[in-house]
DNA sequence: GCAACGCGCAACTTTTTAGTTGCGTTTTCG
DNA sequence: CGAAAACGCAACTAAAAAGTTGCGCGTTGC
């Protein structure tokens, strides 16, 4: 991640979170196909998918006059490492703070 | 989670990510002490403070005249366990996919 | 007791975001 | 060729988010 904050982002809002789980389930996806399954415009639905690809949750590709749309593994995977991460810092905080009192 | 988009959508702000950070290395703060460490006044940090909570990322308790916040870790590795879950499910439309293909 | 500290509430401004509609371009296909 | 499909660009609206300032209230401590 670049920008972890951007990736959260991302993921923060509740269309794009669906388009995400909607991508882990099938193979690939065109922008039309995707805006039939939500309540919303094919341009809207164009605009997350550029949100999604700026924060390189997916990636897109040209196939004649459509864009098909795919998960990219990794930015989801690198997302969890840095929770991960946070979430050891802050148990070896409590652990260096037991310790500390321990000795008191 | 109750809700993962919530949970990401608190994340995705560069300034409550760095809170998260902050309050991961120091066991609690208070938020004059966060504002403090911060280039926003001490009504932003309440406010950041409040979202992280209802986001149940972080938990606050009274102490007198000041209300320390300490990190919640359980829903971090929640919403990391969510990630893992997605990424596996996307790996496994893959497998399908290839078998598919495969088969053909 | 009273001054200073830490905080919450309310009102406000500014920027961002999620969504729309309309129009033009490229590609497909009968 | 010509209609329809899939998309991008631009302008716009409405709502949410990030931030500020001002004021009042409980707590601390000299």
């Amino acid at each position: 991640m670049a920008d972890p904050a951007a990736t959260f982002s991302a993921l923060g809002d509740p269309t794009r979170l669906a388009i995400v789980d909607r991508l882990a389930h099938s193979a690939d996806c065109s922008i039309h196909e995707l805006s039939a399954d939500f309540p919303i415009s094919r341009q809207a639905m164009s605009k997350h998918l550029r949100v999604l690809e700026q924060a390189r949750i997916v990636r897109s590709g040209r196939f004649g006059r459509e864009v098909r749309f795919r998960l990219e593994q990794a930015e989801l995977e690198r997302a969890q490492a840095f929770l991960g991460r946070v979430a050891a810092q802050w148990q070896g905080a409590l652990h260096r703070l037991a310790k500390h009192l321990d000795s008191d």
